[in-house]
Formats: C-alpha cells, sequence, structure tokens
DNA sequence: TAGGCCATCTGGTCCT
DNA sequence: AGGACCAGATGGCCTA
C-alpha cells in the first residue's frame, strides 16, 4: 500500500462537519441538494447515466433518515466509514490475490488491472493442465499427459505475451527448468 | 506536465 | 429501515 496522506475531497465536504447544507430539506420530496451545488450537477450527471439502467424504484429519493442535518452528518459519516472498511476488504482480497499468482516483477506491485488479468489468465492456464491431466487417466493417452506442462506453460505464456505481460517469460522458464528435472 | 492509479466521498439502488 | 453494493466525481501521488 502506497503510503499517502489521506486524499480525498477538499474539506469543503459537509461530512467535515459544516452541515451548512440541506438546513430544511425535509420537504423536498425529490432533489435536497441546493442549487448550484457541487452535488447538484454531480446528481444530475448521474441521473441519466448508464449506471441507472438498474430499473426499479424510479428516480425518486428515499428521505427516510434522520430529520436533521446533524443526524444526517452522523450517518453520512457512519456510511462513510463502512464504505472505506469494505474497500479495504477488497484491497485485503487483491493483495491475497496479487500473492496467488506468479509474477516476475516482485518489486513492482501488481495493478488492480494486471492482477484481474493476470488471474484470469492463470486459471486458465490451471484449467488446461487439469484437462490435461484427467485425460491422462484414461487409457490411450499416455501420450497426451506427456506435454501437459509444457501445454499449460505455453498457454500462460502466450496468454502473457498478449497482454504486454513478456516479463515474466522469465518465470515461466523457470518453472519450465523445474519441471524438466 | 500528462496520464495512470488510487483512496475517498457521495447518493442511488438493491438486498435482508 | 438500514446496511451493502455500485459507479461517478474529485484530488493526490507517482512515473515516464
Amino acid at each position: 500500500m502506497k503510503s499517502r496522506a489521506k486524499a480525498g475531497r477538499p474539506s469543503s465536504s459537509w461530512s467535515d462537519q459544516e452541515p451548512e447544507l440541506e438546513v430544511d430539506t425535509e420537504a423536498e420530496p425529490v432533489s435536497s441538494e441546493p442549487e448550484g451545488s457541487e452535488d447538484s450537477w454531480r446528481g444530475s450527471l448521474r441521473s441519466g447515466g448508464p449506471k441507472s439502467g438498474k430499473a426499479r424504484g424510479g428516480s425518486r429519493r428515499r428521505r427516510t433518515h434522520g430529520t436533521s442535518s446533524k443526524e444526517r452528518s452522523i450517518r453520512r459519516l457512519e456510511s462513510n466509514e463502512r464504505e472505506r472498511q469494505r474497500m479495504h476488504k477488497l484491497n485485503n482480497a487483491f493483495q491475497a490475490l496479487r500473492e496467488a499468482i506468479p509474477h516476475v516483477k516482485m518489486d513492482k506491485k501488481l495493478s488492480k488491472i494486471e492482477t484481474l488479468t493476470l488471474a484470469k489468465n492463470y486459471i486458465k492456464a490451471l484449467t488446461t493442465i487439469v484437462l490435461d491431466m484427467s485425460a491422462a487417466c484414461s487409457p490411450n493417452s499416455a501420450a497426451q499427459s506427456e506435454g501437459s506442462a509444457a501445454k499449460l506453460l505455453q498457454c500462460y505464456q502466450q496468454h502473457l505475451e498478449e497482454e504486454g505481460e513478456q516479463d515474466l517469460t522469465q518465470y515461466l522458464t523457470q518453472i519450465q527448468d523445474n519441471l524438466s528435472s
């Protein structure tokens, strides 16, 4: 994990204990943001975006939380904390995945997209070898089993090269040497 | 300096 | 009702 200063939005956010916004919004059925506020235009952009394709419930906003701005502020802070914890869990899972898949550049942390891509390729490669091995268990297929390890490496290497991860061929070469010895 | 990656905030939607 | 999930927005850090 990078040691970065606490990122995020500037302290203009109301979550920084500045409940100057939304003082009396209870009577508003749909939009509670003050005109011209940052969240106002952000919300309007979102309302028609591709993500809002989850068709259910329409665009009506739920306003069942606490009535006072202070209470809403507290709930928002609690939500933020839960979201932070959720993202930390997700990042822990990414880290576990990084450690589970082989890659050469151990000094450079894999990005999330690299991790997912590599994991996908690794699974494909492992699937290949498992299928080969199961085929080898059946009669008349001894010849197939011979090349299963080589096939695994070939498959994995091919995917890596397609994705521009040619450096990983060093790792594969090592494995190949180990298998052949 | 531009672009990539990331953490965080946020509000809408889904699920229990 | 409230927590989980999701994705857009934003700004910071890092590297080429």
